[in-house]
DNA sequence: ACTCATCGTGCACTGAGTGCACGATAGCCC
DNA sequence: GGGCTATCGTGCACTCAGTGCACGATGAGT
């Protein structure tokens, strides 16, 4: 991949999702995107490797904000607590844009696969600072411990009614993160 | 979609995993698999609704293959536990179709992704399925279970060595299931 | 002025995926 | 047997995604 400019990179990433707001994904050509961005076909592709891309392609502006949210964690907090308030922060922090995503990919079904990566990048850093920490955890649990939050927020999120906003998302999580942590839930 | 015999079906899956085992997902063209089937493009594409498709699609025999699994499971069993065993089964049945497909896909990382939608239809009839049962279990809950399941999975599936076979798999699935039913696992 | 790195561009090409109309075969009914 | 119909494979033309490559504009350093 060639250097990019993160200006250029907002330009066609604002008027993808601009015009994909207003048509849906399907009907938006990639030809429509640098068409609306006033740059060359080629160019889009030297930003976005995939039509999706633009869409799911992490902002470069996502490190910062994530060695941020896990600098503010206490050291001695159980890392399931941790991932709870980190999830919390993180859908706080990254509002405007996940349900402006959210709406999209909602209303084109095909999409729906693709939504994955952009979770799994949240949780790959997780996966990352978690294994940084002190703990006596071994690999396998620390793994099945990210995962099983894994499995909580994407339970929740897609039970999320998008409009509720994020309050609404949050008080999912909450009550997710909690019950997973009961003890009597699994004998079900 | 039109008709489809399912003869032509198992043709095309068939021809199209052999070239793909051999070369590669990437380096195996729609043309390459219509060529090899002795069918034409257009049949093809009325067969599989796109490339991945040919991999990704449930077997047909599938739903046949789950009624008989889960109607082995005794009524009072607790769900995680049948849950555990349902996946024991599951995989041990379709081993030799797994482990073909998971060698195409670890050789073409392209295909990470799509691999989710196989595990998704296995957990969705799981979720019908728990959901069918006798249980005080509100919805929220058992979406949790099930996902819970699925994340302990997909983490030993990550980590599992194709070439250790389905036993091997298998010992990773247990000692997983185990370890999430565990209660202090959650206080690392 | 020269050089070099950066980054946008034009063009030609491959391959995925679709809409549509046609054709071959096989069963069925009179 | 002749005509009807459902099934299913096929050929063709087309759109759009994605890539390799060479060129061009700009701007900074010397």
């Amino acid at each position: 991949m060639r250097q990019r400019s993160p200006q250029t990179w907002r330009l066609i990433r604002d008027s993808a999702v601009g015009l994909m707001a207003d048509r849906g994904f399907d009907a938006v050509s990639v030809d429509d995107i640098t068409a609306a961005a006033g740059i060359s076909r080629r160019t889009y592709f030297n930003y976005f490797a995939a039509k999706e891309s633009v869409l799911f392609d992490p902002d470069p502006d996502d490190p910062r904000l994530w060695a941020e949210l896990t600098a503010a964690r206490p050291a001695g907090e159980p890392l399931w607590t941790a991932l709870h308030q980190l999830i919390l922060a993180y859908t706080a922090a990254a509002g405007a844009e996940i349900v402006r995503q959210c709406r999209v990919i909602a209303a084109s079904p095909s999409l729906a696969v693709c939504s994955r990566e952009t979770c799994d990048r949240f949780w790959d850093c997780a996966r990352a600072w978690a294994a940084g920490r002190d703990t006596a955890a071994t690999d396998l649990q620390l793994d099945l411990l990210i995962n099983t939050a894994r499995a909580a927020f994407s339970t929740v999120s897609a039970r999320w009614d998008v409009d509720t906003g994020i309050p609404g998302l949050h008080a999912l999580i909450d009550e997710a993160f909690t019950l997973v942590i009961s003890p009597e839930w699994k004998k079900l």
